[in-house]
DNA sequence: GTCTATAGACAGATAGAC
DNA sequence: GTCTATCTGTCTATAGAC
């Protein structure tokens, strides 16, 4: 892999792991092996690497939300996405960036974050209107507040896993509002 | 009020703004408007002015929690929680802490976190368990399943409202949960 | 492209005067 | 109790050699 890859890949893990703040370019450089000649040689510094990292955080959420286009009922892939293998205590790479309030000033650091979550929950919008229209959810429902219910259900999920220390509460949020769901199925 | 008050609550205000490693010494004296002597006259140092700060951001979650053994059906007391006025754009001084390796790390740190969402997700497990008894939700809903759901929709709800820079996504997942709660309610 | 040297500012804390 | 001085290390970057 390039150096500049291996920076790029280093910063995302970093923000993963300790957010914008928390993460110093001396600390990617070690991670990638690189020298500081070396990254400021490919980036002017810390704030154009973490965009870069952002950027391919988000392209990779929104990769795997391709999952929700596959074949079944929309009840099936709404709960394949949500049951999802998943790094629960790690959090989500993009939802976490949220918490950075360096990110959340900057309309630039903040756009990728914001356009995945927009699109991925408009995407499961979608899913739900072609359940909806299929007979699975009773007609009232707004489906676009039910993709937001959907989607929160998961941030939070791996919210309340952290705090706990443990998996458990994200599978029981996911299988509460599963739940919830799939007694309208019928 | 004290110096020492103005400190925690100035370490409280930072860290639900800046996190914990975005927080230093310097900024919390100065919006204290203490100095250095001062504050290490009562403190030992920032992870234990942090400690202070944080048991007193759990104790204020579990207070506003209170609201759910107010009188009516299990369903508005729920909703009536749920849509409390909130700070949406700030996000929860709680569940913001998670985000942060320093304090998910340490075991002192990260209790006051744990134990206060666990136990908000306690009290709402046993106002679920009465709305199941009083008929209003089915009997076969895993009550602790459901009150893990509405809590993350709050703290996920939080995340998509920052992402977006605006507070409607959190409440649209609101009304999404509400909506499915509701849906069972007669 | 990558290296080393350098630099001003800040982090986090200690020491001792008052 | 609060103040000022001091200290070691890190942050984020620039400069120039190779």
């Amino acid at each position: 892999m390039g150096t500049r890859e291996q920076l790029v890949d280093s910063t995302r893990e970093l923000l993963w792991e300790r957010g914008y703040v928390g993460t110093s370019p001396k600390a990617i450089q070690q991670r990638a092996g690189a020298g500081q000649g070396s990254m400021y040689h490919h980036f002017a510094g810390k704030r154009e690497l973490a965009l870069a990292a952002i950027e391919r955080s988000a392209d990779e959420l929104l990769a795997a939300a391709d999952e929700l286009c596959a074949p079944g009922t929309a009840l099936e892939r709404v709960t394949a996405y949500l049951r999802r293998e998943r790094e629960v205590l790690k959090g989500c790479p993009v939802g976490r960036l949220t918490q950075d309030p360096d990110i959340v000033a900057d309309p630039q650091l903040r756009a990728p974050v914001d356009e995945s979550l927009a699109r991925l929950r408009a995407r499961l919008t979608e899913v739900l209107d072609e359940g909806r229209a299929a007979g699975e959810l009773p007609a009232v429902l707004d489906t676009a507040a039910l993709a937001a219910t959907v989607v929160a259900v998961l941030q939070g999920g791996y919210v309340l896993a952290r705090a706990a220390g443990a998996p458990e509460p994200f599978d029981q949020a996911v299988s509460g509002v599963l739940a919830l769901l799939a007694a309208h199925a019928h």
